[in-house]
DNA sequence: GGGATTGTTTAAAT
DNA sequence: GATTTAAACAATCC
């Protein structure tokens, strides 16, 4: 499941490796996974020289020249690496691109729930999803971040996973930024003081900026561009850890179902009622 | 074989 | 109309 960290481990993994690049052909194994049909994602980017690769929200752009936008979604088992031409393509590995000197870029995804799509520049812009996205949490400032929040009647949870809100996050790092900040999931917004907002801001700001230090987190299947697995997740202090002692307090953590999601928090750290610090 | 898994969309409710 | 919640959906693994 790449959120904003495995997603920006991906991104800057491939940016050496295939910036530059020209793509000279392209293998649609499964074409529903695209936007396009096979012939016409090959009419659109063979020839084609990759400039650049960022992330934006969970979403990795590769932009082309002329300009045209490669942009996956990896939603929950999807993976982007750039491997020799001759690896024998795994089973579930959708789409092709040669790029010359022994180096394909692969797409993989074993549930098919992530797309890999060609977009114009103006048909990325007026993409409504694109468009609608939040700011980057990384780059929200406090003051940008409560106005966006404080005040509503939503649950916090639901908020933080709201990619309109904010851009990027998901179930682990908004319950990891939940339990750094003491708040539980089910808090409405409105019920929280700015004081406590600001908090939960800055321990979104941490857990993400560790995360993307430590490359990302595996739990299950997560690797990054080169192949290396993530190593934030020995640092999770509440996601999948139901049942566990508190690694602050030693409390037991309890799951919920939060905003249709399981969440996982600590009842002591993160009490259900008050707005007092934990 | 049913349940769990997730991000997003759509529809319904407030 | 805006905000919020719930359900549906994609496909696979265990």
């Amino acid at each position: 499941m790449p959120e904003l960290p495995e997603v920006e481990t991906i991104a800057r993994g491939l940016a050496p490796q295939v910036t530059g690049r020209t793509i000279l052909g392209v293998e649609a194994v499964r074409p529903s996974v695209l936007n396009v049909s096979g012939p016409d994602l090959a009419d659109a980017v063979v020839g084609r020289t990759i400039e650049g690769v960022r992330r934006r929200a969970k979403l990795l752009i590769l932009d082309l020249d002329r300009p045209l936008h490669l942009v996956f979604h990896l939603k929950m088992t999807g993976r982007v690496w750039a491997g020799s031409r001759r690896e024998v393509p795994q089973t579930h590995t959708h789409v092709l691109f040669d790029l010359g000197e022994d180096t394909t870029l692969y797409f993989r995804d074993v549930r098919r729930f992530g797309y890999c799509r060609v977009l114009s520049t103006p048909a990325l812009q007026d993409w409504d999803f694109f468009a609608g996205l939040g700011p980057e949490p990384l780059e929200c400032g406090c003051e940008d971040f409560l106005k966006r929040i404080r005040g509503r009647r939503a649950r916090i949870k639901g908020l933080l996973l709201d990619q309109r809100v904010v851009a990027g996050l998901g179930n682990i790092y908004v319950d990891e930024a939940l339990h750094l900040a003491g708040i539980h999931p089910a808090r409405k917004a409105a019920d929280l003081s700015g004081r406590r907002l600001a908090d939960l801001h800055r321990a979104v700001t941490t857990v993400l900026s560790k995360a993307i230090d430590l490359g990302g987190s595996t739990f299950r299947d997560f690797l990054n561009a080169s192949g290396q697995p993530g190593n934030y997740q020995d640092e999770f202090m509440a996601y999948g850890r139901s049942g566990q002692p508190c690694k602050k307090c030693k409390a037991t953590l309890k799951a919920v179902r939060v905003a249709g999601r399981s969440s996982t928090f600590c009842p002591c750290c993160q009490p259900a009622g008050s707005t007092g610090k934990s």
